[in-house]
DNA sequence: AATGAATGAGGATTCATTCAT
DNA sequence: AATGAATGAATCCTCATTCAT
């Protein structure tokens, strides 16, 4: 598997019907025709096992989106984590990882990533609450890293929250349209996007 | 009714049953619970008509969905349209002014905004096109405006298509956090991003 | 149709797929094989409908349930309150009227009278408060009876509630063995009913 | 443990999951959900067991109900056997011990009793005889004491056989309401039932 | 004995759509 | 236009039961 099709299944499977192959189909089904759209037949196919055993691992549909968007939240969240932790001490150098872990794990798992922004309104109140707060939670990063650039005087944006918010949106929206054999490779969005979110956030090291 | 509160119906409602208050209440359907998740009951208890009725003049759900969306599109498209026709020449001038007419409708129309985006993928061949069409035109206005700007040097930005595509994409996210009574003027969203979206272009006249 | 065969439906039939032809499918189910043992398929094809044609007529199984069980309630109250009302003064010649009119429900809907008592427990908060209040009625007639007749002497019986209760009991019990076919007339059974009633009470007036 | 909360297991239960804890749990469960609306989940999960270990002790969820009801009938037909056996020579006396012993079992184990009686019709063929033939042996008691007891001239009812069912159908019947925390101690309406039997048969030796 | 995994049939209910009026 | 009745397919989920371990 090289470089360029480095997409690969977010959940390991083992290959048997187990939680991983469930996850997996179900995630499947959730992107191609949505939560209402996709139907646990669907899902039990996709698995390799029959419709009433779906129910000996998870205890509902609901709960099954719930477990799929937990798992890509909280993915993107680490990703996203290690990737700033990696980097140098600078506003802008830490903008630029976190922009760079974030895309990098959109372009490796488009699909997990368009489930988890398109399908999280499904989620009703006890499961929604967590998966919230992955989600917040990876924001809250790029928040962070604003902010103390505009402070130290690093970015100019007069308004860094709202900023980092426009950053996350166009981040997350390349799992709308990005294709792993397209003309660009993930790297490649990744800078031109990092780019973007230092003109974005006026950045002052800019030659 | 004042600037803050200046979203109605996408669809002038006449409040008999009809086209309209059909069109309105599948639009609130669908974005309540989702194309699939909403049901033709929801829509004709919504224009307060019969369940059959809605069949006199819609020849299915799915028409139903592109008949809305074409209506949204169409009238973001014009509005963006219009705002840059009345700008002057430059590219940042009608940079802003795309921004500010495509935002205007966002916050105007947060709801019709929203399904747009979300419930596009449930069209099927004949009636995505149509839709498609109206969408692309669209964002083939910031790609020209920020191609223009980058040959005449306005913009410094490598990456003109690209740039404009992440422009549309915060843009467009607007609309799954926008609240008329929120803490922002639906103008002050729109100047804060066109702020951004010069930035992101690497816009040279920015003091 | 002699007097020997006057089991007839409790709710008139009209042929067609109507409530009544639903609700006496319904009931002829729950007799058969219960409120849980009966499904909502054997329901339909009893109305000679289609299984979802059902739910155009009533929200649930539950509500099913409900309907047989008032309609059956409130005959049996109504039945016995007629009779109790044409009789003379005496508590003795009352007992035994509210005895006949009892029992001639009974045994001229057997099956109603049966699922009336064995199926209530399936009927939920708001639907048995008012069937349960029917029933109370019905039993309340018989307990005025009996307290009255010990009041002024004519039963010496010293708990006229419980034996009250015992007499229901004992009548209600009729349907779970009697059959029209059978050596008994129900007019044959009411009345050695009534003189059972007569002796549990210890009434004067035996000779 | 003292007179009034006298109510145990029906089935002598060693805790540990045996034939004795799922009877027990099976029997809980038709009394709560009916037979059909009980399901051997619930009744694994009352047991403290499996699902699948059921199936080591009982065939089939239709052989427990068997079970238990054979147990809750042969200790009711035990306990009147036991209850005449003890009784002096007369009727009276006779009719009386088999209502006291009759009705002692049923405010002991209530819900045996209810469940006897409901969920009888839920068994099949084989299975039914066995049941039924316990049940009718018991009622048999009941019949030859009114029989022998009219033929000597001690009751002048001229039904015995069909007044000895109404007098087990009244006293069945207490297991519908009756609760050890009610204000009659089971005592108390065992002799109040046995005075109103003696009434129902016309015994002669009322003072 | 005991278990978790597995299954096919069936549960009640809702679906989008059509028909007769 | 407008409606209530009708339908067949599909929904999620639970059922009693069996199997492999």
């Amino acid at each position: 598997m090289n470089e360029r099709s480095a997409t690969r299944n977010l959940i390991p499977d083992a290959g048997r019907a187990n939680e991983a192959s469930i996850l997996n189909a179900a995630l499947a089904a959730f992107a191609k025709d949505g939560f209402n759209g996709a139907s646990m037949r669907d899902i039990a196919r996709g698995a390799g096992t029959s419709l009433s055993n779906l129910y000996n691992y998870f205890a509902s549909k609901e709960q099954l989106l719930a477990e799929v968007l937990k798992i890509s939240n909280d993915a993107q969240l680490a990703r996203t984590q290690a990737a700033v932790s990696a980097a140098g001490p600078g506003a802008g150098e830490r903008l630029q990882a976190a922009i760079v872990g974030f895309i990098g794990f959109v372009v490796e798992h488009p699909t997990a990533s368009l489930v988890a922004i398109s399908e999280i309104r499904y989620l009703g109140g006890s499961h929604r609450t967590q998966v919230v707060t992955a989600r917040d939670a990876t924001q809250a990063i790029f928040v962070r890293i604003v902010e103390e650039g505009a402070r130290r005087g690093e970015f100019r944006t007069p308004h860094p929250e709202s900023a980092a918010r426009a950053i996350v949106s166009m981040c997350s929206a390349i799992s709308t349209w990005y294709h792993p054999e397209g003309p660009l490779t993930g790297q490649e969005v990744a800078l031109q996007y990092a780019r973007y979110a230092r003109g974005l956030v006026e950045a002052t090291g800019l030659s």
